[in-house]
DNA sequence: AAACCGGGGTC
DNA sequence: GACCCAGGTTT
Protein backbone atom coordinates (compact mmCIF):
# COMPACT_ATOMS: atom_id res chain seq x y z
CA UNK A 1 0.00 0.00 0.00
CA UNK A 2 1.50 3.40 -0.45
CA UNK A 3 1.07 6.62 0.50
CA UNK A 4 1.82 8.92 -3.03
CA UNK A 5 -1.67 9.33 -3.40
CA UNK A 6 -2.49 10.76 0.00
CA UNK A 7 -0.81 14.29 1.10
CA UNK A 8 0.51 13.55 4.91
CA UNK A 9 1.30 17.03 6.25
CA UNK A 10 -2.73 18.53 5.15
CA UNK A 11 -3.79 15.43 6.84
CA UNK A 12 -2.27 15.63 10.26
CA UNK A 13 -3.41 19.07 10.16
CA UNK A 14 -6.59 18.94 9.05
CA UNK A 15 -7.17 15.44 11.33
CA UNK A 16 -5.56 17.95 14.42
CA UNK A 17 -7.64 20.49 14.21
CA UNK A 18 -11.05 18.47 13.76
CA UNK A 19 -9.83 16.61 16.78
CA UNK A 20 -8.60 19.64 18.80
CA UNK A 21 -12.19 21.14 18.40
CA UNK A 22 -14.11 18.13 18.48
CA UNK A 23 -13.11 15.72 20.96
CA UNK A 24 -14.99 14.41 23.85
CA UNK A 25 -14.04 15.75 26.97
CA UNK A 26 -12.94 12.53 29.04
CA UNK A 27 -11.68 12.24 32.57
CA UNK A 28 -8.08 11.20 31.85
CA UNK A 29 -7.47 14.06 28.91
CA UNK A 30 -6.06 17.09 29.48
CA UNK A 31 -3.53 16.42 32.19
CA UNK A 32 0.39 16.24 32.36
CA UNK A 33 0.67 12.87 34.75
CA UNK A 34 0.88 9.60 33.10
CA UNK A 35 -0.79 7.84 35.81
CA UNK A 36 -4.42 8.71 34.59
CA UNK A 37 -3.32 7.80 30.86
CA UNK A 38 -2.13 4.02 32.09
CA UNK A 39 -5.19 3.36 34.27
CA UNK A 40 -7.24 4.62 31.67
CA UNK A 41 -5.88 2.23 28.54
CA UNK A 42 -6.04 -0.80 31.00
CA UNK A 43 -10.03 -0.15 31.55
CA UNK A 44 -10.20 0.81 27.97
CA UNK A 45 -8.85 -2.35 25.92
CA UNK A 46 -11.74 -4.28 24.29
CA UNK A 47 -13.93 -1.90 26.10
CA UNK A 48 -16.04 1.47 25.03
CA UNK A 49 -15.48 4.49 26.79
CA UNK A 50 -18.98 4.88 27.91
CA UNK A 51 -18.67 1.53 29.32
CA UNK A 52 -15.57 2.25 30.81
CA UNK A 53 -16.03 5.40 32.64
CA UNK A 54 -17.77 4.87 35.90
CA UNK A 55 -15.46 1.78 36.32
CA UNK A 56 -12.24 4.76 35.83
CA UNK A 57 -14.29 7.43 38.26
CA UNK A 58 -14.18 4.80 41.55
CA UNK A 59 -10.54 3.50 40.26
CA UNK A 60 -9.34 7.10 40.25
CA UNK A 61 -11.17 8.11 43.23
CA UNK A 62 -10.24 4.98 45.51
CA UNK A 63 -6.57 4.73 44.01
CA UNK A 64 -5.59 8.30 43.25
CA UNK A 65 -2.15 7.53 42.36
CA UNK A 66 0.36 4.73 41.31
CA UNK A 67 1.43 4.42 44.92
CA UNK A 68 -2.24 3.70 46.06
CA UNK A 69 -2.85 1.38 43.57
CA UNK A 70 0.69 -0.74 44.21
CA UNK A 71 -0.79 -1.14 47.56
CA UNK A 72 -4.57 -2.30 46.82
CA UNK A 73 -5.49 -5.69 47.68
CA UNK A 74 -6.18 -8.26 44.81
CA UNK A 75 -9.65 -9.03 46.17
CA UNK A 76 -10.54 -5.37 46.52
CA UNK A 77 -9.40 -4.70 42.82
CA UNK A 78 -10.93 -7.84 41.41
CA UNK A 79 -14.67 -6.63 43.21
CA UNK A 80 -14.29 -3.21 41.71
CA UNK A 81 -13.48 -4.49 38.46
CA UNK A 82 -16.91 -6.83 38.53
CA UNK A 83 -19.07 -6.39 35.39
CA UNK A 84 -16.08 -5.06 32.89
CA UNK A 85 -15.06 -8.29 32.02
CA UNK A 86 -11.57 -9.69 30.82
CA UNK A 87 -10.67 -9.78 34.54
CA UNK A 88 -6.99 -11.04 33.44
CA UNK A 89 -6.82 -7.04 33.59
CA UNK A 90 -7.56 -6.33 36.83
CA UNK A 91 -4.84 -8.72 38.19
CA UNK A 92 -2.24 -7.54 35.72
CA UNK A 93 -3.49 -3.92 36.56
CA UNK A 94 -1.99 -4.24 39.63
CA UNK A 95 0.63 -6.45 38.90
CA UNK A 96 2.21 -3.76 36.62
CA UNK A 97 1.35 -1.19 39.07
CA UNK A 98 3.27 -2.59 42.02
CA UNK A 99 6.11 -3.95 38.92
CA UNK A 100 6.49 0.02 38.37
CA UNK A 101 6.77 0.82 41.82
CA UNK A 102 9.23 -1.61 42.15
CA UNK A 103 10.91 -2.04 39.35
CA UNK A 104 10.84 1.53 37.47
CA UNK A 105 10.99 3.65 41.25
CA UNK A 106 7.16 5.09 40.64
CA UNK A 107 7.05 6.00 36.69
CA UNK A 108 6.08 4.82 34.04
CA UNK A 109 8.56 3.38 31.82
CA UNK A 110 10.08 5.63 29.08
CA UNK A 111 11.20 2.86 26.52
CA UNK A 112 8.84 0.44 24.81
CA UNK A 113 10.41 -2.81 25.61
CA UNK A 114 10.53 -2.09 29.64
CA UNK A 115 6.79 -1.05 28.93
CA UNK A 116 6.01 -4.51 27.25
CA UNK A 117 7.80 -6.01 29.93
CA UNK A 118 4.94 -5.30 32.16
CA UNK A 119 1.88 -7.55 32.74
CA UNK A 120 -0.74 -6.67 30.75
CA UNK A 121 0.94 -3.95 28.53
CA UNK A 122 0.80 -5.32 25.05
CA UNK A 123 2.11 -3.36 21.90
CA UNK A 124 -1.55 -1.34 22.08
CA UNK A 125 -1.24 0.29 25.61
CA UNK A 126 2.71 0.43 25.00
CA UNK A 127 2.10 2.73 22.28
CA UNK A 128 -0.37 4.57 23.78
CA UNK A 129 1.21 5.59 26.98
CA UNK A 130 4.56 6.24 25.55
CA UNK A 131 2.71 8.72 22.37
CA UNK A 132 -0.52 10.22 24.77
CA UNK A 133 1.72 10.83 28.33
CA UNK A 134 5.36 10.82 26.59
CA UNK A 135 4.62 12.29 23.75
CA UNK A 136 6.71 9.31 21.89
CA UNK A 137 6.27 8.96 18.45
CA UNK A 138 4.72 5.26 18.56
CA UNK A 139 1.84 4.87 16.40
CA UNK A 140 -1.31 3.17 17.89
CA UNK A 141 -3.16 0.63 16.28
CA UNK A 142 -6.14 -0.63 17.57
CA UNK A 143 -9.67 -1.17 16.49
CA UNK A 144 -10.52 2.27 15.52
CA UNK A 145 -7.52 2.93 13.61
CA UNK A 146 -7.67 -0.65 11.48
CA UNK A 147 -10.87 0.49 10.85
CA UNK A 148 -10.27 4.41 9.55
CA UNK A 149 -7.14 3.11 7.71
CA UNK A 150 -8.49 0.80 5.88
CA UNK A 151 -10.80 2.84 5.05
CA UNK A 152 -8.74 5.57 3.88
CA UNK A 153 -6.82 3.00 1.84
CA UNK A 154 -9.35 0.83 0.48
CA UNK A 155 -7.48 -1.75 1.81
CA UNK A 156 -8.94 -5.30 0.99
CA UNK A 157 -7.31 -7.81 2.85
CA UNK A 158 -8.80 -9.84 5.48
CA UNK A 159 -7.44 -7.57 8.84
CA UNK A 160 -7.11 -10.48 10.75
CA UNK A 161 -4.32 -11.27 9.28
CA UNK A 162 -0.67 -10.90 10.82
CA UNK A 163 0.21 -9.21 7.21
CA UNK A 164 -2.59 -7.21 7.25
CA UNK A 165 -2.03 -5.75 10.66
CA UNK A 166 2.14 -4.96 9.12
CA UNK A 167 0.40 -3.42 6.40
CA UNK A 168 -1.26 -1.23 8.80
CA UNK A 169 1.17 -0.66 11.19
CA UNK A 170 3.61 0.78 8.28
CA UNK A 171 0.67 3.10 7.03
CA UNK A 172 0.05 4.07 10.50
CA UNK A 173 4.11 4.75 10.96
CA UNK A 174 4.31 7.10 8.01
CA UNK A 175 1.20 9.18 8.59
CA UNK A 176 1.93 9.94 12.20
CA UNK A 177 2.68 13.45 13.55
CA UNK A 178 6.11 12.89 14.97
CA UNK A 179 5.22 16.52 16.76
CA UNK A 180 2.43 15.47 18.17
CA UNK A 181 2.31 12.10 18.11
CA UNK A 182 -0.49 11.86 21.65
CA UNK A 183 -2.77 14.09 19.89
CA UNK A 184 -2.42 12.38 16.60
CA UNK A 185 -3.21 9.45 17.94
CA UNK A 186 -5.89 10.40 20.17
CA UNK A 187 -7.24 11.67 16.82
CA UNK A 188 -7.55 8.89 14.55
CA UNK A 189 -8.91 6.69 17.68
CA UNK A 190 -11.60 9.19 18.01
CA UNK A 191 -12.50 9.76 14.67
CA UNK A 192 -13.32 5.74 14.70
CA UNK A 193 -15.00 5.79 17.41
CA UNK A 194 -17.53 9.22 16.55
CA UNK A 195 -17.39 9.60 12.74
CA UNK A 196 -16.30 6.48 11.31
CA UNK A 197 -17.98 4.25 12.87
CA UNK A 198 -18.49 0.28 12.18
CA UNK A 199 -21.96 0.69 10.80
CA UNK A 200 -23.38 3.76 9.17
CA UNK A 201 -20.21 5.82 9.26
CA UNK A 202 -20.89 9.61 9.18
CA UNK A 203 -18.70 10.30 5.81
CA UNK A 204 -20.53 13.76 5.23
CA UNK A 205 -19.03 14.85 8.80
CA UNK A 206 -15.66 13.50 8.39
CA UNK A 207 -12.65 16.27 8.10
CA UNK A 208 -10.80 13.60 5.84
CA UNK A 209 -12.89 12.34 3.75
CA UNK A 210 -11.21 14.10 0.73
CA UNK A 211 -8.60 11.47 2.04
CA UNK A 212 -10.57 8.62 1.82
CA UNK A 213 -10.63 6.18 -0.85
CA UNK A 214 -13.44 3.96 0.44
CA UNK A 215 -15.18 7.17 1.48
CA UNK A 216 -15.11 8.69 -2.06
CA UNK A 217 -16.32 5.28 -3.61
CA UNK A 218 -19.55 5.23 -1.23
CA UNK A 219 -18.27 1.70 -0.39
CA UNK A 220 -17.01 2.90 3.52
CA UNK A 221 -19.60 0.42 5.31
CA UNK A 222 -17.60 -2.75 3.53
CA UNK A 223 -14.32 -2.26 5.06
CA UNK A 224 -13.02 -3.44 7.07
CA UNK A 225 -12.36 -6.58 5.06
CA UNK A 226 -12.90 -9.27 7.94
CA UNK A 227 -12.64 -13.20 8.22
CA UNK A 228 -15.80 -14.84 10.03
CA UNK A 229 -14.41 -15.55 13.87
CA UNK A 230 -14.94 -19.26 14.65
CA UNK A 231 -18.10 -20.87 16.14
CA UNK A 232 -19.17 -20.80 19.82
CA UNK A 233 -18.30 -23.21 22.04
CA UNK A 234 -21.96 -24.32 23.73
CA UNK A 235 -22.36 -25.12 27.33
CA UNK A 236 -25.24 -26.05 29.48
CA UNK A 237 -25.11 -25.68 32.87
CA UNK A 238 -27.28 -26.29 36.27
CA UNK A 239 -26.51 -23.45 38.46
CA UNK A 240 -27.15 -24.22 42.12
CA UNK A 241 -28.73 -21.22 44.76
CA UNK A 242 -28.38 -23.51 47.76
CA UNK A 243 -29.99 -21.76 50.92
CA UNK A 244 -29.40 -22.96 54.12
CA UNK A 245 -30.05 -20.67 57.66
CA UNK A 246 -30.93 -17.44 56.12
CA UNK A 247 -27.29 -17.72 54.14
CA UNK A 248 -26.89 -18.60 50.19
CA UNK A 249 -23.66 -20.82 48.82
CA UNK A 250 -21.15 -19.10 46.93
CA UNK A 251 -17.73 -20.68 45.70
CA UNK A 252 -14.51 -18.92 44.23
CA UNK A 253 -13.69 -19.72 40.74
CA UNK A 254 -9.82 -21.16 40.11
CA UNK A 255 -7.07 -18.13 39.87
CA UNK A 256 -6.85 -18.85 36.05
CA UNK A 257 -9.09 -19.18 33.38
CA UNK A 258 -12.44 -18.17 32.75
CA UNK A 259 -13.91 -15.47 35.05
CA UNK A 260 -10.74 -16.59 37.26
CA UNK A 261 -11.14 -15.91 40.72
CA UNK A 262 -14.74 -14.30 40.79
CA UNK A 263 -17.32 -15.59 43.21
CA UNK A 264 -20.41 -17.41 42.18
CA UNK A 265 -22.79 -19.63 42.58
CA UNK A 266 -21.82 -23.85 42.34
CA UNK A 267 -23.17 -25.17 38.72
CA UNK A 268 -22.74 -28.55 37.09
CA UNK A 269 -22.67 -29.15 33.19
CA UNK A 270 -25.55 -31.20 31.95
CA UNK A 271 -25.94 -32.32 28.10
CA UNK A 272 -29.74 -31.50 28.06
CA UNK A 273 -31.26 -28.75 30.08
CA UNK A 274 -34.78 -30.11 29.43
CA UNK A 275 -34.71 -33.71 31.36
CA UNK A 276 -33.95 -30.99 34.22
CA UNK A 277 -35.91 -32.15 37.51
CA UNK A 278 -35.55 -35.91 37.60
CA UNK A 279 -32.50 -35.68 37.73
CA UNK A 280 -31.14 -32.59 39.10
CA UNK A 281 -30.67 -34.53 42.78
CA UNK A 282 -28.23 -37.00 41.60
CA UNK A 283 -26.49 -34.50 39.69
CA UNK A 284 -26.20 -32.61 42.87
CA UNK A 285 -25.31 -35.81 44.66
CA UNK A 286 -22.83 -36.52 42.76
CA UNK A 287 -20.86 -33.28 41.97
CA UNK A 288 -21.55 -31.66 45.36
CA UNK A 289 -21.86 -34.79 47.80
CA UNK A 290 -24.62 -33.12 49.15
CA UNK A 291 -29.03 -33.47 48.84
CA UNK A 292 -31.78 -30.59 49.59
CA UNK A 293 -35.07 -29.70 49.02
CA UNK A 294 -35.53 -28.59 45.37
CA UNK A 295 -37.64 -25.52 45.47
CA UNK A 296 -37.92 -24.77 41.91
CA UNK A 297 -36.35 -24.24 38.18
CA UNK A 298 -35.76 -21.41 36.34
CA UNK A 299 -36.59 -21.20 32.58
CA UNK A 300 -33.26 -21.77 30.40
CA UNK A 301 -31.64 -18.46 30.79
CA UNK A 302 -28.58 -17.02 28.14
CA UNK A 303 -25.38 -15.63 28.35
CA UNK A 304 -23.25 -15.06 25.48
CA UNK A 305 -19.56 -14.56 25.77
CA UNK A 306 -16.70 -13.98 23.26
CA UNK A 307 -16.36 -17.66 22.26
CA UNK A 308 -18.99 -19.27 24.24
CA UNK A 309 -22.69 -19.76 24.28
CA UNK A 310 -24.00 -20.48 27.64
CA UNK A 311 -27.29 -21.71 28.27
CA UNK A 312 -28.45 -22.45 31.97
CA UNK A 313 -31.29 -22.93 34.62
CA UNK A 314 -30.52 -21.97 37.56
CA UNK A 315 -32.13 -24.19 40.56
CA UNK A 316 -33.40 -23.42 43.66
CA UNK A 317 -32.48 -25.68 46.77
CA UNK A 318 -33.62 -25.40 50.62
CA UNK A 319 -31.65 -26.76 53.30
CA UNK A 320 -28.99 -28.73 52.26
CA UNK A 321 -27.65 -31.40 54.13
CA UNK A 322 -24.15 -33.63 53.74
CA UNK A 323 -20.73 -32.90 53.61
CA UNK A 324 -19.13 -30.08 50.67
CA UNK A 325 -16.88 -32.15 48.21
CA UNK A 326 -15.55 -30.44 45.03
CA UNK A 327 -11.97 -29.86 43.36
CA UNK A 328 -12.85 -27.18 40.91
CA UNK A 329 -13.22 -24.16 43.44
CA UNK A 330 -10.80 -23.49 45.68
CA UNK A 331 -12.70 -21.77 48.24
CA UNK A 332 -16.68 -21.77 49.77
CA UNK A 333 -18.28 -19.22 51.92
CA UNK A 334 -22.33 -19.00 52.98
CA UNK A 335 -23.25 -16.01 52.62
CA UNK A 336 -26.11 -14.35 54.48
CA UNK A 337 -28.92 -13.02 52.23
CA UNK A 338 -28.84 -10.16 53.49
CA UNK A 339 -25.66 -9.22 52.62
CA UNK A 340 -25.98 -10.72 48.70
CA UNK A 341 -27.08 -6.34 47.99
CA UNK A 342 -23.62 -5.22 48.00
CA UNK A 343 -21.95 -8.53 46.25
CA UNK A 344 -21.59 -8.43 42.79
CA UNK A 345 -21.65 -11.86 40.92
CA UNK A 346 -20.14 -12.49 37.20
CA UNK A 347 -23.12 -11.10 35.04
CA UNK A 348 -24.05 -14.87 34.47
CA UNK A 349 -24.91 -15.41 37.85
CA UNK A 350 -26.04 -12.00 38.50
CA UNK A 351 -28.52 -13.29 35.88
CA UNK A 352 -29.33 -16.24 38.23
CA UNK A 353 -29.27 -13.88 41.04
CA UNK A 354 -32.00 -11.71 39.32
CA UNK A 355 -34.45 -14.44 38.83
CA UNK A 356 -34.59 -15.08 42.30
CA UNK A 357 -35.17 -12.24 43.65
CA UNK A 358 -38.18 -11.75 41.02
CA UNK A 359 -39.85 -14.78 42.29
C1' DA B 1 -1.12 -18.56 13.94
C1' DA B 2 -4.77 -19.82 16.70
C1' DA B 3 -7.14 -20.24 21.00
C1' DC B 4 -8.57 -18.26 25.11
C1' DC B 5 -10.54 -14.52 27.82
C1' DG B 6 -16.33 -10.65 29.17
C1' DG B 7 -19.62 -7.67 28.69
C1' DG B 8 -22.41 -4.41 26.43
C1' DG B 9 -24.06 -1.31 22.62
C1' DT B 10 -26.07 -1.38 18.18
C1' DC B 11 -28.34 -2.58 14.22
C1' DG C 1 -28.95 -12.93 16.16
C1' DA C 2 -24.38 -10.83 14.35
C1' DC C 3 -20.91 -7.59 14.75
C1' DC C 4 -17.43 -5.26 17.22
C1' DC C 5 -15.24 -2.59 20.71
C1' DA C 6 -8.90 2.60 22.77
C1' DG C 7 -6.22 -6.04 23.32
C1' DG C 8 -3.14 -9.30 26.04
C1' DT C 9 -1.53 -13.84 27.12
C1' DT C 10 -0.89 -18.53 26.35
C1' DT C 11 -0.24 -22.48 23.52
Amino acid sequence: MSLNTIKIVPFQRILLTWFRHNQRSLPWRGQTDWYPVFLSEFLLQQTRVQQALPYYEKFISAYPDITALAAADEDDILAMWTGLGYYARARNLLKAARQITGRFNGHFPHTYKEALSLPGIGPYTATAVLSIAYNQPYPVIDGNVIRVLSRIFMISEDTRLTSTRKTIEQLANQLIDKQQPGHFNEALMELGAIICTPRRPNCSSCPVYSFCRAGQSKQAESFPVRSRPPEKRKLNHFVFLIRQNGAILLARRPATGLLAGMWEFPYAATDNLDSAPAELPGLLQKTYGIKGKFRSVSPVLQHIYSHIRLRYRAVLIDDAAGKFKNKFYDKFVWKPLTEMDNLRLHTAHAKAWNWLIEQ
